[in-house]
DNA sequence: CTCCCTGATACCCCCAGGGTATGACAGCGC
DNA sequence: GCGCTGTCATACCCTGGGGGTATCAGGGAG
């Protein structure tokens, strides 16, 4: 009837490896119980999904879209999981995820006029983990900073905001009225490269596609950090570069940088109507 | 470690019918092991789902919760499953949904260019069945017609075409070069009330927003066919009009109807390169 | 030809999911 | 107040399946 999550577990172990022995091991359990789930599992589907020769473990077409459906399978029934035991604590919480420098309190005022019941909590997220609170299920919402991997996610787009560049006080570019893209190409960018996709084009030209090792800096502090020590530049949005402020540190427009774009995102499977008021506020309120 | 969908699916019908005897009846088990079930769930999730009174079953709020999750995820586990199967027949086959007087070619022409080694399967849908074969595997894109229920799905616009009605060769209106909504206020619309969402207003206005009863007619030949007999009438996007054709019927552009948005659509879950490729494809070459 | 690597097979144990019978308790009718 | 009824929980049994270990089988490398 239902197919076995534990079952598709362990497929996509043994579909990663490749192997039923470091699968087995990876998942620990006995290698026999492994090959012998995989083989249910394809009786349960009437689907052979791979291939054993003897020496190699390879995967069938059925096999391959299991694979591809298996992980946000497994993930959202996770989240589901988390959003259940979340849910237990409070009579009803909700809570939002926001990128720092977003300002949330006039859509967070709205809303909870709207719907007083509910206890509303804020959850601070950073580049990195901006998605990845809504497929676990820590949030149920999250205003984001575009780029994102917008797979699994509705996203309605807020507004848009400059981008300004961080330099060391004593930079030769500080203290200009403004800059452009070029003036910075032999500049060490302390943050993914996806996150300034303008980035990529002159590096490449510049500096004939040779990427730069980048150093992982999970939070501003760390990048402004990195910065006032010389060791690069990072691009940040306004409202965030003017949140932050040091001595040693100082901001410069950028001519030709693309804004930043702010959402809401929210996991699309679901539907409540929670989430779908506060995407109505929010869009009302915070969209320029 | 993963939740059970078996239990999951216990849960939702106990949820649904807020009475263990019922719930089980439904499933098809004993009452007591439904019981057990229920409780080694919330065991599991360490979790209270029920609030059981002698003489009355309610939800908890984390019930709430796993009942708006549970849904979704027994139909994403469902969906996997039959794509899993589909896959298993062909080397590679893909599959486009799509509504009858959309003309798909173009796009599948270039897109079979690009991926020579895909077997490209076309499935005609409904109105009413557009949206399902995503969520259920039958399709891997869809191209429908707004309004859907966006719920989990990731839509692209592509273009926008008029809509016109239909009425029998003899009706008074048969014949004007066009006419407005208002004209047809006291006629007997043939269709979803959804699907015609300036219908709800002018129904409302004039007749005191008794709705008439609407059959289910799922096709377009069947409406048609009562068009003709002098059941009602029925507005149709402009595309699908000029494909049915027959002498009894004729259509009359109406002024002020919104036009009918034709769009492509997927399930939000899905990363797949040959879903990602199709929709760049499709918008490139259907966008108007 | 032999050895090793790797998945499959055989067999055991035990728990979990299915069943039936029955208990406990609230509400209602008389 | 007593018994009836409706509803969920408890107690107990049986079977199947998931876990384990020991071992087999077959292909490649040397």
């Amino acid at each position: 009837m239902d197919v076995d999550l534990r079952k598709v577990r362990y497929f996509v172990a043994v579909a990663e490896e490749l192997h039923f022995g470091r699968a087995a091991e990876r998942l620990h359990i006995a290698q026999p119980v492994l090959s012998r789930q995989i083989r249910a599992l394809e009786d349960e589907l009437k689907v052979q999904l791979f291939v054993r020769t003897k020496r190699a473990t390879e995967l069938t077409w059925a096999g391959r879209q299991l694979l591809e459906d298996a992980r946000p399978l497994l993930a959202s029934a996770e989240a589901a999981r988390r959003r259940v035991v979340r849910a237990a604590r409070g009579p009803k919480t909700f809570t939002i995820g926001f990128m720092p420098g977003i300002t949330v309190t006039a859509a967070v005022r709205a809303f909870t006029a709207q719907h007083p019941g509910l206890t509303i909590e804020l959850l601070r997220t950073t580049w990195d983990d901006q998605v990845e609170v809504l497929h676990d299920g820590r949030a149920d919402v999250s205003i984001v900073r575009l780029p994102i991997d917008q797979q699994g996610l509705t996203v309605r787009p807020l507004f848009d905001e400059p981008r300004v560049a961080m330099l060391p006080a004593d930079h030769r570019l500080a203290g200009k009225p403004s800059i452009e893209i070029s003036d910075l190409a032999d500049e060490h960018l302390l943050q993914h490269p996806d996150a300034v996709p303008e980035w990529r084009d002159i590096a490449s030209e510049l500096r004939d596609g040779r990427p730069r090792p980048v150093p992982t800096l999970h939070n501003v502090e760390e990048k402004l950090e990195h910065v006032a020590a010389g060791n690069g530049i990072s691009i940040l949005p306004l409202s965030t570069a003017s949140f932050y402020t040091r001595p040693d540190v100082v901001s410069v427009p950028v001519d030709d940088l693309g804004p930043n774009h702010v959402c809401l995102a929210w996991t699309a499977t679901r539907r409540s109507k929670a989430v779908q008021d506060f995407a109505d506020i929010a869009i009302r309120v915070l969209k320029s």
